[in-house]
Parts: structure tokens; C-alpha cells; sequence
DNA sequence: TTGTACGCGTTATCAC
DNA sequence: GTGATAACGCGTACAA
């Protein structure tokens, strides 16, 4: 196995491909750029030069003479996190993979590092930038950049960024009506970190749905504690002390609400016969696993990855919005929310 | 809020540098790059100069004419899934974030696409490419391309090409010796879908390890089945029927170990006081959130990560491998596999 | 020590 | 219709 074999001689160039076709270098960009001004054979012949030197153009040099890289950097915070994929494949479909590529650095939470890779990204040129948060709260602006930027998942401190966001409040709203539609009425909420904004702005909706139907939260309060199985349990046990007859639980995560049904399941409640329990996020492994099945809100972050990528590339056309646009959520109807008899 | 004021003039290039700090362009450059033949003085002025106009170099027009682009390309088609990511980021803090920069591509399982992304990354010139593949199984190779390719997770199909894996079997032996050590002796084993090699290997290395102690599987073969909770639980059921003794679970992932808890559980078993459980993953939501923690093997797929881009950066030196390289699991000790007393 | 000239690979302008 | 020329921004021989 010789090496040489496996590591093939330089990749062609333009030069190579006209040499061969026996015309000019500028003859055969223009031949192979779909210009007009070149006789069909000449096209003809730069073509089966092209081919048959598996010319590739160097889109380093394009980017230099075109002044744009046809790359956008994605700047993350959250890489082991289950957010920030779906938005970059969004983002990746969006922008169509022939067109744009996706340069990735993660930050790992760290501001320092965060500048460290914001330089470099600038250094390559990229077209634009997205800012994807580690979690759903309001964070620091980068500030002012050479290109355009748009915030995903988190939104920028700064109004006259565009951030993309997920709409916690209209999702905690949507699970409740849907728990009420299903003929609950004695509804709790068990939810995570009263630090986070996602937190409070989906409690905030579902409050706002009871109270629009003349009801209130079963227990007074929501519960807030930590985004884990563990307290999701523990939360549901003192809800049932609390508010024996509980006929439904909306949980702020699919893991809260795995700690929920255990807890349900442990005091003899069945689900959804008993009581109904909604989850948040669509984490598929966990809201797919549960006995039963978990219905839950999907964030769509896919969509906003999407959304991102349009809004970018808007901007990169100079046609730039600002100020946070909202994302609806979309509610996933499984078996843990079936409607009474 | 002046559009022009948040998309600052275009980036400053080393003439302007040269020029404000009075000196042609190859000086300020040999300035800014520590190389010798230039006064004190001089690199000190070109240097306030750089600062003033925020000057970071064009890493393209570098690109062009140092023949690197200080870009390897990520190939991977299993994005949404948990196993590219640890190995993304452990090559991103091998490479050094401040020398190269990760251009992501992911093929989402479709070949023809993985062929379209292997285009635009070679367009791009990447110095290297990682090709993490869906499942631990033997992939097709990409065959022949001009830069140095490093497989992970998956191998490639082609002994030329360098691979890099976990060692399943030696990690199905791992599991097995950690239970005989505490104190097992009908250790039975349920797994997911017998047409991932990965589940074989670690069957195949959990067998020799029982044999080697004189031992037979209980049950007499493993259970194959899905990746799902929901099999772990009905397979745990048949091997209770068929090995009500059973003192030992040792389970092909960490999802299909929840549902062997959960059938434990139900079955009236104390975990770990009357049968101990060991996952496979160490999939951080499933294994710390179940009752009781999870003791599990990790793949190390950031240290994975980690050596690709090792063998990576010294194949870009001349210095390439071949054939397959199998990297060591880790046994992570939790709740679930107390010794017994 | 500093500056001039050229090359990296491509595209666009403008002669021919 | 085609080809020479300049330009993109940087690094580096080589000349001064």
C-alpha cells in the first residue's frame, strides 16, 4: 500500500483545466461559469477538461476575489447540550449545504474562550454568525461585529440584535388548554430552576390559561426545584399530600415529568386515567420511554435553526430586522395525556 | 439605531496597516510574525498600528498561498444522534481551537449527500477529514481523496484506511469481571439490536469473560432485541421466568438497563441487594436519573475524539496509519451494582 | 533593516 | 468569442 497512492498528487487547477483544453485560464472560468460570450464546443471541450482532472474550484481563492467565504460560523455554548444540534441543522438545511458550510466552535460556557473563537471565526471571513445560548436566558451581546449575527435559543442583552426565540409563554399555555380540552380541572405544575427565564415564562402561560378558564393552580404555587428525574419525584409526592385530588400534572421538562409519573405510579395513580401529565422538550429517548407514553411540547428548534439561517442570510443581503422574534412550539399528543371519559 | 453603525466598515488588511505605520506591506507583516531583520521600533509601530485598526490577518489569502487552510472537515451522519458530538469536541480541544477550525457536515444517513458534503469540503480545501459514522459498524470507505481521512467510531471497510473504535468486546468483558467482583454469579445479559457489531462484541467479550470464570451466561444466550426501555423491560420479564435467580443484569445500553429496572422493580427485586445492573453508554440523563444511579461503561468518545484529531494532525505531517485502532471503555461505579455483603 | 516583486487560484474588466 | 491584465490579501525570496 504505497502512501503515495493514497494521498493522490494536488488537486487540479483552473490553469491545469485550460492548458488541457487549450484555451485561457479566463476562458475557462468563464466557460465553466455559465458565461455568456463562449462558443458551445469551447464550453464543451473546458467541461470534459474539468472532468477529467476532477477540477473542484479552490473556494478559497473564489472567496478572496468574491469577498465572501460562503461560510457562516456557529458559536455555541451548549455543544454537549441537546439544543444547539437541532438549531444547526436547521440552520444547515436552511442555507442549503452546496451553498453555505458550517464552521462550529464551541465555547463551552466560558466568555474567554467564546472571544477566543469569535476572533477566529472573523479572522476566516465568515458571511454571518449565529449565537446559539446554553441555556434559554437572556446573554451578553458579542457586540459589534463585521457581519451580520443573529442570536438562537438565548436571546442578546442588546434590542438592536435580532434573536430568535422560543415562545416558553404561549407553549405554557398550550399544554394547559390542552389538559383542560382532555376534562382536567384540578391542575399542578412541577417544573425546574426558577432561574431560568424558560422556566418562569412557561409557569407564566400556564397560569394564564387557568386563570382564563376561572381556574387555579392546583397547590397554589408552581413547584420549582431542579430540571431532574429526582425531583420531579419528590416535587409529585408533595403535590399529592398537598392536593390529593391532583387530575393533572404539567411538568417544565420531559425528565421532570419522568420523576412525576414515577411518583404517581409509586402512590397508585394511573396516567392518564387518574391524572393526565404533559412533559416539555420532546426529548425523544425520554418522553418515547416512559410508561406510558409522554406527551410533551417540542421547542421546534429545527424550525428556528431554519429561521436563523433565513434571517442571516437576509441580513447578509443588507435586509436586517431587530428586536426578539418569538418561535411558536407545537404540542406532541402521546398516551400520558388521553382525554377522560 | 444606524444600520451602518452596526456593520463597522470592512475589515482592515496589512496595506492599511503598512500605511499607517508608514512601512510597505512586507515589513509589517515580518512585524507581526516575529520574524527577524526588523527594528524594534519598527514592530513596535507596526504593532500599535495592527491594534488600532483591530487588523487580524485574511486566514483565506493565508490559506491561499501557505497551501493549508487550518480547516479539517467533520463528516458525520449521526448529528442528532449522541456519538459525533464527544468526538467533535474532544478533536476541537486536540487541534486547538486557535490553529484549526471544525467545518461540520452531516450526511444524515444518506450516501449520496455524504458525497455532496465530501465535494464541498474538498472545494474548501480542508486539511483533514473525520468521518464519524451512524453506527459502530464497518462503513464504506470514502474512498481516495487528496487529504488525510481519519475514521471514528465507525471503521472503514477499507484496511488502508485508519480507524479508530471502542473496544465493545474488551468493555463487555469489563462489565462482566466488575459483577463477579461484587460478589455475582448468574449474570444473564440483555441487549438491543443483534445486527449492531457493537452488541455482538460486547456479548462476545461479557461470554469469554463468564467463561474464564467458569461461568455460563444465565439464560444460556443473550437476550437481542431493540435499544428501547420498553425491551429492556419485556426481556428482563422472560429472564426472570426463565432464571428466577438471577443475581446479575449485565445490559447493552443504558436505555435498555432503565427497563430492567423497571421490570426488577416490579418483579420485587432490590436493586442492587438482590440483582445488580450495569448499562452500557453512560448516557449522563438516562444512568444518574434512575433509581438507583447507574453504574455503566463509557465509550470515551471525547478521548476518541481526541486521537483522531491526533492522527489526523500527524497524518497532515507524512506520518499516516492504517488498519483499526481500538480504544479502551471505562467502567463508571454508581448505585447499581453494589457489592454484595 | 527595509522595500520590491512574485505567487497562491479565481473572477471581472477590457482590449482584441 | 477569446485572452491578457489586474485585483483579492498575504507571505516570502531577493534586491537594495
Amino acid at each position: 500500500m504505497d502512501p503515495q497512492a493514497r494521498q493522490p498528487a494536488a488537486a487540479a487547477t483552473l490553469r491545469d483545466v485550460a492548458r488541457l483544453a487549450g484555451v485561457s485560464v479566463s476562458t475557462a472560468s468563464k466557460a465553466l461559469n455559465e458565461r455568456p460570450h463562449v462558443r458551445a464546443s469551447t464550453r464543451e471541450a473546458v467541461r470534459a477538461a474539468a472532468d477529467q482532472l476532477s477540477f473542484s474550484p479552490n473556494s478559497l481563492a473564489q472567496g478572496l476575489s468574491a469577498q465572501r467565504t460562503g461560510t457562516v460560523g456557529l458559536l455555541t455554548s451548549d455543544l454537549e447540550g441537546r439544543f444547539s444540534i437541532p438549531v444547526l441543522m436547521g440552520a444547515e438545511d436552511a442555507f442549503g449545504s452546496d451553498r453555505v458550510a458550517v464552521l462550529l466552535c464551541d465555547a463551552r460556557g466560558d466568555a474567554i474562550r467564546e472571544q477566543h473563537h469569535l476572533r477566529a471565526l472573523l479572522a476566516r471571513r465568515v458571511d454571518g454568525l449565529i449565537v446559539v445560548g446554553a441555556r434559554p436566558d437572556v446573554r451578553p451581546s458579542i457586540g459589534r461585529v463585521p457581519v451580520p449575527v443573529v442570536y438562537a435559543y438565548a436571546p442578546s442583552d442588546d434590542p438592536g440584535d435580532l434573536s430568535l426565540v422560543s415562545d416558553n409563554e404561549r407553549a405554557g399555555a398550550m399544554a394547559v388548554e390542552h389538559l383542560l380540552a382532555s376534562g382536567r380541572r384540578r391542575i399542578g405544575h412541577v417544573t425546574g430552576d426558577p432561574t431560568y427565564g424558560a422556566a418562569r415564562d412557561r409557569a407564566a402561560g400556564a397560569l394564564a390559561a387557568l386563570e382564563r378558564a376561572g381556574l387555579e393552580l392546583a397547590g397554589g404555587e408552581p413547584f420549582y426545584g431542579a430540571w431532574s428525574e429526582e425531583w420531579g419525584r419528590s416535587a409529585q409526592r408533595a403535590l399529592l399530600r398537598a392536593v390529593p385530588e391532583v387530575d393533572a400534572v404539567f411538568a417544565g421538562s420531559d425528565q421532570v415529568a419522568r420523576g412525576v409519573l414515577d411518583a404517581l405510579r409509586e402512590a397508585g395513580r394511573r396516567v392518564p386515567e387518574d391524572v393526565a401529565v404533559v412533559g416539555f422538550d420532546n426529548w425523544e429517548a425520554i418522553a418515547t420511554g416512559s410508561r406510558p407514553s409522554l406527551t410533551t411540547v417540542d421547542l421546534q428548534l429545527q424550525h428556528l435553526g431554519r429561521v436563523a439561517a433565513q434571517r442571516l442570510s437576509a441580513a447578509m443581503s443588507g435586509d436586517a430586522r431587530q428586536g426578539v422574534e418569538r418561535l411558536p412550539c407545537r404540542l406532541v399528543v402521546r398516551a400520558s395525556s388521553a382525554p377522560r371519559d
